[in-house]
DNA sequence: TTGTATGCAAAGCGTTTGCAGTGAT
DNA sequence: ATCACTGCAAACGCTTTGCATACAA
């Protein structure tokens, strides 16, 4: 059905993973191509998009949906965790197995996951860390 | 800066709100547009995110995003709750205050919100609701 | 050499906006 | 009679797709 090809080592689909691994939280398309890019010059937009469908399809890349942004991708196998929304400089983070979600659904509902963003200032924004940067 | 206008009470506009009363539950903005035009014949499109916009703009209105589909609006001050996706027939509902989150997100990070959402069956699709039906 | 992956440009899709006409006040 | 609101269609921003070419194998 959805022939997943994505079999061949490329430059570009390589500066694309590379972007992923140094980033080392969840990345917007367009900040995926921005950094691929300075890797692989000329790297169109199309093939950004058809390499995180691959990578996301081969389960290298998971989907990061946070309200009110586009969405998000990062490296995928990370074990259960959520998601921290700057409000300020508006990036995103991951923080892992740090949250107890208790949920009782309304009697019927059978829930089998969920999903958990917290929103707040993070570190960076709030000036408690000394190495406040990121790419 | 943002001229909330919304001052006149129009066929159009109170459709969109009856819209919304009737379902009681998060609707896509396709939804609103189909339910209200069986109440205010020729309503455009247009006049429908305009009125959502600015339902929201005075709060009457609240967005519901739910990772993977566009956004979805409900009905406002309804105190603090959470929505149940059913990943079967893609209907979101809301519950309220059922659910504790304990979340200890990295130190530095402030929390000021989160935002949850559950994912599973819902009552109808598991037949074991007697009154099953949505709008 | 073969055919997947790429780059570009056009097409799609959901949402917004410009504009002239409609209708609430 | 005013002027906000509406409907239509064009414009938008983001994502996908068609097609000829480039390059991994």
């Amino acid at each position: 059905m959805a022939k997943t090809l994505g079999e061949r080592n490329t430059r570009q689909k390589q500066a694309i993973r590379d972007a992923f691994v140094r980033a080392g939280r969840p990345l917007a398309t367009e900040e995926v191509h921005r950094a691929a890019q300075t890797v692989s010059a000329g790297l169109g937009l199309a093939t950004v998009y058809r390499s995180i469908r691959s990578l996301l399809e081969e389960g290298w890349l998971a989907v990061v949906d946070v309200p009110g942004r586009n969405p998000l991708y990062e490296i995928a196998g990370k074990g259960h965790h959520h998601h921290f929304s700057c409000t300020n400089c508006a990036r995103v983070y991951e923080f892992e197995g740090c949250a107890t979600v208790d949920a009782k659904p309304p009697r019927g509902f059978k829930t089998t996951g969920h999903d958990l963003t917290l929103f707040g200032t993070c570190a960076a924004c709030n000036g408690t860390s000394r190495k406040a940067t990121a790419s």
